[in-house]
DNA sequence: TATCTTTATTGTATTATTTACACAAAGCTA
DNA sequence: TAGCTTTGTGTAAATAATACAATAAAGATA
């Protein structure tokens, strides 16, 4: 008879000002050392995981996602739970962070979005899984248009140059980004511009993903390289 | 208290004159209609996922391959399996079929390789896993050198081409890929020639794998891409 | 109101990469 | 030795990637 539990967990991405941010919670339990660690749970007999990590998140802290895919399943460690041997499905996750309203604290869980700067130790294998989450995000963000996914329905140039910018860590050359952007057309401007302080008025632009996907169906390749 | 099994299966690719192949087996059940399927099974409770695969796959068909990676967890139909709640973590792996000595059928089972133009109705979500997986083999031919894992060591550049196309499914030029391929610099010619029937000699040649990791350190990126 | 500061926007010349394309070389056979 | 078969090779044209800097628009300031 196996005794082995299933459960999922996931690693929910947002972006503000130029910055990566992580979703954690922290469950209190009486006389244990708290850590933070990624959403999750375990996965009921009648529900797919899909709809388990989905559940969770909600419970847990109120998020629901733009974009969520399978991420890998972390069961070679046969201690990464100390109680017992738990597998885990994990999930990547984007999400317009400036939209969302995450759970208040209880007095039972604390949730916070934190930057992955500064990401402490993890409960379980969690930094590992947040790892790995971040080099799927490094690399999707390079051959398929998740971006927009972490920014608001309507967005600046400006702001999606830096997000390229943040998460891959490299410089990028305005002129050739803005130019390389433009040229896939699914990206539109509107008529609106930002309310700024300062400097000239910057226009909103908006990502068309029906276009997308019709373009994708017809064999066009999303692709980003930088030198 | 959770009720939910863990099953790892493999889909394990091998290559033989311009065709793909898949390895399956049959189990055979008294008094159930026999399917064919991915080799497999539950995973044990002190094992891992890795290991777990690694011994089904010794266990039923008796093969070692050369590359394996975890492709997919399977666990959002909740009937994939008729009699439990199975979840199956899927991987996907290659192996030079020349090599191979595939167990030989017994009262119980029979193993095989079967072209994956056809293959039949497969039992559970099998024809799922590998259609995944095939969508997985063509993505990673044109980002990984993958394909060296499905040829002998020592190769003719047109058998390399001829996996490219039979594989992808497309149409290469032959000057082009060699360019390409040559440029890379992970591919070396032997002093040795195949033994052929007919037209010129065609020289061997060997894919240098510690040159390829490497390199990869260094930030290179293999990729090959067609009109 | 002229000037300064700040950020947004745009184009071109150079270089590198990709594509298209055809004929000679080597061995075998008749 | 003529013909068949498969291997092996180079160049020109087209396309894509890169490097690079001046102007536009608005508000702030003198």
């Amino acid at each position: 008879m196996q005794d082995i539990k299933v459960a999922v967990d996931a690693v929910v991405f947002g972006y503000q000002q130029n910055t990566l941010y992580v979703l954690l919670i922290q469950q209190k339990f009486a006389g244990q050392k708290a850590y933070w660690a990624l959403p999750g749970g375990l996965v009921k007999d009648d529900e797919s995981l899909m709809d388990a990590v989905t559940r969770e998140l909600k419970e847990e802290t109120n998020v629901e996602v733009n974009y969520m895919e399978q991420l890998y399943t972390f069961g070679d460690d046969l201690h990464r739970d100390s109680r017992d041997r738990v597998i885990s499905v994990a999930y990547f996750a984007l999400i317009d962070s400036s939209k969302t309203n995450i759970k208040a604290d209880t007095d039972a869980d604390k949730v916070q979005w934190l930057p992955i700067k500064e990401v402490p130790q993890l409960a379980f294998d969690h930094n590992l899984i947040l790892q790995t989450a971040i080099e799927r995000l490094k690399s999707k963000l390079t051959y398929q248009p998740v971006g927009f996914d972490l920014l608001p329905k309507e967005f600046l140039f400006s702001d999606l140059e830096n997000l390229y910018c943040t998460i891959l860590e490299k410089e990028i050359d305005r002129r050739n980004f803005r130019k390389k952007i433009l040229s896939f057309d699914i990206v539109e401007e509107t008529d609106r511009f930002a309310e700024k302080k300062t400097g000239r008025p910057a226009r909103l632009f908006r990502f068309n993903s029906k276009k997308y996907k019709t373009l994708e169906k017809e064999g066009f390749l999303f692709e980003i390289k930088f030198a």
